[in-house]
DNA sequence: CTCCCTCGTGTACTTTTTACACTAATTAAA
DNA sequence: TTTAATTAGTGTAAAAAGTACACGAGGGAG
């Protein structure tokens, strides 16, 4: 026990990677520092973990703070501790990122405001301590969950067009998908409702409008998950190259 | 800066789930706690992280001391900082996996032999601390890269027959896989070389051996992953039944 | 020589993925 | 009120991937 408090201890913090999706582009939210080190740099948001308090409550800590949300999709994602990326001394960062609906986020105190600004995650400068690696894996990870789990409605507003989900996908896998494949994939997953309304005041034939289904959703967690969104092929691919010699050499 | 050195400090240590693989089973390398707290409980191996260690470094040095076993594959899961997870004060893991290959695993100093063992996965009891929760965390992360990468071959010797591989698989993963679908699989992706060799000593017809083909992984590696083990189907998934449903709809 | 055991192999069917282009609905401008 | 501009919405056929399934071959043990 005495043994145990003479222990090494370092600084414990969380750093949020807050995004969200407007104009048709993934957005980060950042703060310019106002301190030492990096003063003037853009970070991401995260601070100190209290004694009392934990990781993910932390996490959702620095996010209430800065936007009066709670109680959104929040994962925690990688840990950085390298010796060096604090020049103030062992400074151990959880990174986590949360998805926020850009829509339902209400304006900071002016003094945060000040400070807080989105960013288009495909116009990202250098940012201070090792922000722009732990933006890059928070990016992978979510790369990865929109593959795999219908996240994308997090970050929309409760009622959306197909198209505009699309482009959400889009954004965040850096790719094109084709409109029908999209449309057939998602609609099959039926974790849609249609709301048979339509968009108002656009210049064009209006979209159906659609919300997200819960319910079905929590079923589908449930169930395991089957869902993928790929993007076209090019090219042959190695593989099936590769398959098709096997089968030419063994006929 | 000064204010810096002012905030609240935590201990701060790694956990490290080692994989080996032995007669057709998972295993995991345990210690038996001889301190307070939970002495006599077998746990993870960890320690705490030095001051001037990276993560990763404090992570292969706790696997060394005990394998004497250096540059394995090695990853970052997740971290653990629940308030109480410690009954002593408050520290933060973070939880590693490493995959090894037990063939190759060194007999420790008999100081150490004595408190460590191979336990299987299937047939591990209550651990001390948090344990079981992060040995779960390993196992999922270790089940969903086996199904993404060819890593299965870190945990066999470096020969080793398809019958192996497959058995290593349906062990990670719980499940039985089709023995000739499986081959097809794991040949079309080219990474094996065929030894012409057979295993001796066997009572029975002897089965080829293999190697894995480092120079194609690396090229696997830098073209994108297409790789996925499944497991059977045994009914229609709600996918299928939904699409039909929605194929009816629209004819 | 026979028994016993595991090895190694191919094919037909089902499901999923992919590529691809035109008509419909609405607003804005002429 | 006609026309232009713009995005919405829809089906199908071909290719690829995944799945289910059974038997002769090769070796050791007795």
């Amino acid at each position: 026990m005495e043994e145990f408090n003479n222990y090494f201890k370092s600084a414990f913090t969380v750093d949020n990677v807050i995004f969200g999706f407007d104009n048709g582009d993934l957005k980060v939210l950042l703060i310019k520092r106002g301190e030492e080190p990096y003063t003037g740099k853009w970070a991401l948001p995260g601070y100190f973990v209290y004694p009392n308090e934990d990781l993910d409550t932390a996490a959702n800590r620095i996010l209430e703070e800065l936007t009066s949300i709670k109680n959104v999709y929040l994962e925690q994602v990688k840990t950085f501790g390298a010796v060096n990326r604090h020049p103030f001394g062992r400074v151990i960062t959880v990174a986590f990122f949360s998805l926020i609906k850009i829509s339902h986020y209400n304006l900071q105190p002016a003094s945060i405001a000040k400070k807080a600004q989105w960013h288009s995650v495909s116009k990202i400068g250098d940012l201070a301590f090792d922000h722009n690696e732990i933006l890059a894996a928070c990016l992978n990870r979510l790369k990865w969950l929109v593959r795999t789990r219908p996240v994308g409605f997090e970050l929309l507003p409760p009622k959306f067009t197909l198209t505009e989900l699309q482009h959400l996908y889009e954004s965040i896998l850096e790719t094109e998908l084709d409109k029908r494949n999209f449309r057939k994939k998602i609609l099959s997953m039926n974790l849609l409702i249609d709301l048979e309304e339509s968009q108002e005041g656009v210049a064009h034939r209006p979209a159906r409008l659609y919300k997200f289904d819960k319910e079905k959703y929590k079923q589908f967690l449930a169930e395991g998950f089957n869902f993928e969104v790929k993007e076209s092929k090019k090219k042959e691919t190695q593989k099936t190259l590769s398959r098709k010699k096997q089968l030419q050499a063994n006929p």
